[in-house]
RNA sequence: UCCUCGGUAGCUCAAUUGGCAGAGCGGGUGGCUGUUAACCACUAGGUUGUAGGUUCGAGUCCUACCCGAGGAGCCA
């Protein structure tokens, strides 16, 4: 009898086929009894119907616990009153594994309980929307820049020095050395692009930050393009690209999904470009009318993002920030030395910071310089200071995070069920 | 790291002024011919986070600690 998945069920209307899985529910109601199998790919209802109270039929039905593990063979039909449309006619039911007591029923739970059964609540259908969707995304990311001619070229984990300098790193050993965990593929992506144009690293990357936000996870992925000769303005209309192909494909791929998750989709319909682009200026001047006390040469805290995507319906591009704040290598605005030549593009919605980027210092001076006033030993950037002796261009590129930007298309509220094991703050179980 | 709130049955929660520790869900048993987180009846299930203190008596009050949540800060 041919194995088939629930989602490709209509296929099979009418035919004898068998479905592998595990028990969802269980209902009954004397002669007739359901049971709601999943397969990974959808849940389908399978009907018994006898008029002997102990068929044998029955008999494994009543064996059967939430969770365990069974192959279904029958016929599928078409029947309105069945959940999914298709309903399965069970004819025999093979028993796998009878699951111990699931801890996780159909009912609420906390969150704290929920996050201990990380490795079990990956079935339930929010958390498995929620993933599929990030599935979709992460293809849609890809494609996105393999169809514009990018090159992926993953760059290391395990790194040699405090790259970024400033943020806090994971040290681990390395043999006789010290090696530090990545924050960030950006400094590998400047030599990558010089080699092959444009191209992306897509990876995770770690972050030792004691940040304990709804924002912030320890270890996340981010897709980080790099293009020489790009400007400022080259790779903000990247990231509006970006943005707007990846909501059009979950739009159109993942409508299930969305419904599950109860997403209200009208404000992601509207995301085309052009985004607002406001500079860091302007934007001081917006939050100060709208009651915010943030100074010049302050970074935007999480009610600063939250006044901005109240004045904008759409993702917000910032740019401009005063070169205090924003990391040694980004390009300094030739007007306004102070201000440097870098962009933050804000989720809608309240979702924060989903792509950060900039175009990078490519005079070899003005580097060398930036390296001392930042206090980074000159000796771990002797090969990122080559790049600017042996052909400098200006380049430019930015990273998205991809659980920031899934926890916005979900609209859930905590970035935690955007990837399928967060790692957070004293928390790495399971 | 700071602020706020919380920890009682497997889960979600209740318990009046300090006075018998309780309900729903889940589990078990039985019933029901179309259920949709089914429903109905019965039933088992407790070291009230830990340690100490006050009191005739503590889930409830006090002290310390542990754990969790929400927020802030931190954060290319």
């Amino acid at each position: 009898m041919k194995w088939v998945y629930i989602e490709d069920i209509a296929a099979s209307k009418d035919q004898e086929v068998e479905i592998r899985g595990w028990v969802y529910n269980k209902r009954s109601s004397g002669k007739i009894r359901f049971i709601l199998i999943r397969d990974g790919t959808g849940i389908l209802q399978g009907t018994i119907y006898s008029t002997e109270k102990d068929s044998p039929l029955f008999k494994k039905f009543d064996e059967l616990t939430q969770e365990s593990s069974l192959i279904l063979r029958g016929l599928i039909r078409e029947d309105k009153r069945a959940p999914a449309g298709f309903e399965l006619s069970i004819k025999d039911i093979e028993i796998i594994q009878i699951a111990e007591e699931y801890p996780i029923s159909p009912k609420e739970h906390g969150i704290s309980f929920l996050m201990e059964y990380r490795h079990l609540w990956l079935r339930s259908q929010k958390q498995h929307a929620v993933l599929q969707i990030r599935t979709e995304l992460i293809k849609a990311i890809r494609d996105f820049f393999d169809n514009k001619g990018f090159r992926n070229m993953d760059t290391p984990i395990l790194t040699p020095s405090a790259c970024e300098g400033t943020t806090t790193l994971f040290e681990t050993e390395y043999f006789d050395q010290k090696a530090y965990l990545s924050q960030s593929g950006q400094l590998y992506n400047e030599a990558t692009a010089a080699a092959f144009g444009k191209v992306y690293c897509f990876g995770p990357t770690f972050r030792a930050e004691k940040s304990k936000t709804r924002k912030h996870l320890i270890e996340f992925w981010m897709v980080e393009p790099e293009v020489a000769f790009a400007t400022l303005d080259d790779i903000i209309e990247l990231s509006e690209d970006l943005i707007t192909y990846i909501i059009e494909r979950i739009l159109e791929k993942n409508k299930k999904e969305l419904d599950i998750l109860e997403r209200d989709t009208e404000p992601l319909e509207r995301i085309k470009k052009p985004f607002p682009r406001v500079t860091y200026e302007e934007a001081l001047a917006q939050l100060k009318e709208k009651g915010s006390k943030i100074e010049w040469g302050e970074d935007f805290g999480s009610p600063e993002e939250n006044i901005m995507s109240e004045i904008y319906d759409k993702p917000v591009c910032i740019t401009h920030f005063p070169a205090k704040i924003k990391a040694f290598y980004m390009q300094p605005d030739m007007e306004r030395p102070d201000l440097v030549l870098g962009v933050d593009v804000l989720a809608s919605e309240g979702y924060g910071e989903l792509i950060g980027g900039g175009q990078r210092i490519h005079d070899s001076g003005l580097l060398e310089r930036k390296i001392k006033e930042f206090n980074l030993p000159k000796e771990d950037y002797a090969w990122y200071l080559d790049l600017r002796k042996y052909g400098s261009v200006p380049h430019s590129g930015f990273g998205l995070g991809v659980e920031r930007t899934l926890s916005w298309i979900c609209k859930i509220k905590h970035i935690r069920e955007s990837i399928p094991f967060p790692r957070l703050l004293y928390k790495i179980y399971p």
